[in-house]
DNA sequence: TACTAATTATTAGCTTACTAACTATTTGTC
DNA sequence: GACAAATAGTTAGTAAGCTAATAATTAGTA
């Protein structure tokens, strides 16, 4: 008896979940000329606008240096724009554009595509994403720089 | 109406909840000097060694070229070797080194302390566990490269 | 036998993702 | 007001992770 087999790990079961979803999505954003990642970043700020760098972060769960060359590219792509604020110089404020707020109605259809992929069904869903949110909470550390 | 929410999604569900499991084991492996990519590799070794990257590639669920600098890394820190097999010289095979069945027995209290750091019970571990399979098993995709 | 097709691994180029160290502001306190 | 501490974002360095293109070998076939 020595180490849990590899199929039996609930880290490993996560991370080709991960990454079976991540590739089809992939796929599907491809076309709209976005990564897995952006789409996140685009979803966060298409239900609330004009948020600093650091509410972002906190809100995708990505660090600040993470966001850093991701919104770089965002913001040549022509999807967002990043700007001072002027009664605190050290936060950007991060607004979408014009073509940052189309892609919200181009791609509507994804995640529903994309769900239909995937073979579950809506209770079987619904299940995994409440384990997950459970896991999340479970291990969420306030003292990192996210917070 | 329009987007789903974020917080409803699944890809993020299981986007969030791997990455919380993997910086646990960032912290666990890190005093080791592996990430739990490679230590996913290893696991997979240490259930059958000398074994081709092909193969190898197929049950971590990895591109092959996700393995060629993984496995040149692993090689670097003495964790493996590649060799050729004589009888088909394209096909490399992996083979553990001391070093390498050495970290199986370091690591063997990793997985359990990870999963009691993610705070669920065994139950929903299983259930997680089970869904995740499910959704891998839906999205396979023998065409594949990995095949 | 020659010529095509398939297989195996590598490489190139791009995008995440992390920690740690750094710069530049702002805040707090004596 | 001056100096320490906290905060916001960037940068540097490392490691994944993918697709597409590229060798190199092997297999299949006319």
């Amino acid at each position: 008896m020595s180490h849990a087999r590899l199929n039996n790990q609930l880290c490993f079961a996560l991370y080709s979940a991960f990454n079976s979803v991540n590739g089809i999505y992939r796929k599907k954003l491809d076309p709209l000329g976005i990564t897995y990642t952006q789409f996140i970043v685009l979803m966060a700020l298409w239900e609330k606008d004009e948020v600093i760098i650091s509410q972002l972060a906190k809100r995708t769960g990505l660090t600040k240096a993470t966001m850093t060359p991701l919104l770089k590219r965002m913001e040549e792509r022509g999807l967002i724009k990043r700007h001072l604020l002027s009664d605190n110089e050290r936060q950007k404020v991060i607004k979408l554009t014009e073509a940052g707020w189309q892609l919200s109605h181009q791609s509507e259809s994804v995640t529903k595509e994309a769900f239909g992929e995937t073979g579950l069904t809506k209770t079987q869903a619904n299940k995994l994403i409440e384990l997950c949110k459970e896991l999340v909470k479970n291990t969420q550390n306030d003292d990192q720089q996210i917070a």
